[in-house]
DNA sequence: TATACCGTGTATTATTCTTTCATGATTGAT
DNA sequence: ATCAATCATGAAAGAATAATACACGGTATA
């Protein structure tokens, strides 16, 4: 489904090379050929009587020109989104369809309620629910192949600033130590992150979300884990630690299998380490009535999955 | 020429369909077909999943959605007005083409001037200079056939806050009454309009801006004019007065023959009578160098011709 | 009651956009 | 140094889209 109402579609194209960095990247994300987003640029330009690419090297660079233009599209898409929510909040019974996306975990304990639940309130809506890293789901943002993206931070998403999303915290997920039983720090009353900072680590792959989560909370917690083993999946790193090959952070909304010899420890401290989950949109769509409908059942679904849940600020 | 970057065109079709009133009339003045302008219409409303229009005797109604749509449009449009102007402004040697409008004294003594300056300091730009009616600037700069209209406020002119348009007073043209030779209001050294209450008057034609112009100053002036003739042109206008038919209101920015009998009289009165120049562009426009330079040179133009302008509010 | 006006639908024509294929240029690897 | 891979762009053909001509049904005005 190719989004974009009311706004030359030739913007979305800028975007989308501004976004990719190459032609060729953008029109893969596009679904065009190269050779479509190159002489749609060229009209672009033609149009706004400015040059908006410059050759670099084999690729090609941005001008200042295309970046001014590229500043107002954001103001643009954003009125866009406001536009499209108040005509949806508007209609009686809406129709078209809407996408979640979200990480792993959000997208097994979050979003299906959340889908389910509009499926239910907008019977004439088609919903979908799409599993995507948070740096894919920055992709499916722009690209209109999700409205609204649940995803935790990492080193490549975009800054808060930006202005093409709506990025908003929604909860903290409380992090967990998982160590095999009998292991010394399954016996304390209290264990802090730092009290781990000896251990062996089982981590995520580099580049990874959970990767990036490990690694920046045991920073903030003052220490570098000692990385022996990569695993992505709860599961395998759960195997790994009930086989003593060294412990897992993992978030409390993660569920693991009951099965395995390992002792799940709540951490202390001051702010407890947990994972910010972030609601994202389109800068604008925040205000979709679907949207507004996703976030309060994800909400109230957090609230069940968690005792406590920590209200983010 | 076609006036509408970066902006899907079906949204200026149904903003001309809201100001025209229907869709034959918007199709005139899009220079497209009415069953073009239906189409679009159509593939909007099925775009936007929403109804934008509904029969209304032999016409069309536009519904509480399009409304929505053409406040959100209204805003878009505003912004690429900005983007445009941004653009223009870090361009080395602007080019394209850029049109002035005008009523009849403002075409004559400020456009003229105006324009000769934006030929000089763009050699690239293509300048044109359109005399209209206040009521037509209007629809010249909407369809994009001009880029800054010089007017004065009607009955007939939107209003202020009209969202698609920025109206800002740019100077008051103080008025005079124009008397034949040795009539008594002559020989007095202060005269105010009301002071001419009973006088015979020469005006417009009912609908014209020199019509509306007249009977709002008479009306302030606590009187309403007895009106003998009509002449939409000065020089009628001061021929009936050398002829004893009456009097006329002129502004002093409209230069009479010299040959006519008559006495051009200064008129006291707190304020003194004076129409009110707007300087008028889409919104968004005001920022852009063309326009800005164009404002500027009037301005000066008008310190010249006008012995102590007043400077509007 | 007749006529002119308005909006819309259908089929055809015109225009625009998209792809295919080929080319020149640059980077990285062997 | 050379070869292969990657990238952007151009010309021509094809597909998709938009605009028109024309006809029709409904509604106000004379």
């Amino acid at each position: 489904m190719y989004y974009s109402f009311m706004i030359d579609p030739k913007l979305r194209v800028l975007q989308m090379v501004a976004h990719y960095g190459t032609v060729t990247a953008a029109a893969a994300a596009l679904h065009y050929t190269p050779s479509a987003v190159s002489h749609q640029l060229r009209q672009l330009a033609a149009e706004l009587g400015v040059d908006l690419l410059s050759q670099y090297g084999r690729g090609i660079r941005l001008t200042a020109a295309a970046r001014t233009v590229l500043r107002h599209a954001d103001v643009l898409y954003a009125q866009v989104e406001r536009a499209e929510a108040e005509l949806m909040a508007s209609v009686d019974e809406p129709a078209g369809s809407f996408t979640v996306c979200g990480f792993s975990t959000a997208a097994t304990h979050l979003l299906p309620p959340a889908a389910a639940s509009l499926r239910d309130r907008y019977p004439h809506l088609s919903v979908r629910v799409i599993e995507a890293e948070p740096s894919r789901g920055f992709d499916l943002l722009l690209a209109g192949d999700a409205d609204l993206a649940l995803l935790t931070a990492t080193g490549q998403t975009p800054p808060s600033s930006d202005q093409r999303f709506d990025q908003r915290p929604l909860l903290d997920d409380p992090l967990d130590l998982v160590v095999p039983e009998q292991h010394h720090l399954a016996a304390r009353s209290r264990v802090t992150l730092a009290d781990a900072a000896d251990e062996s680590w089982i981590v995520g792959r580099p580049g990874s979300a959970y990767h990036h989560l490990v690694l920046t909370a045991c920073q903030a917690a003052g220490f570098t884990p000692n990385i022996a083993h990569y695993a992505d999946e709860w599961d395998t790193g759960t195997a790994l630690v009930a086989h003593h090959f060294g412990i897992i952070l993992v978030p409390r909304l993660a569920r693991l299998h009951e099965e395995w010899p390992v002792e799940r420890v709540r951490l202390s401290g001051e702010p407890a380490p947990a994972r910010r989950i972030l609601a994202t949109t389109r800068l604008g769509g925040r205000e979709h009535p679907m949207v507004a409908h996703a976030l309060d059942t994800i909400t109230t679904t957090a609230a069940t999955l968690l005792p406590q849940p920590q209200p983010a600020e």
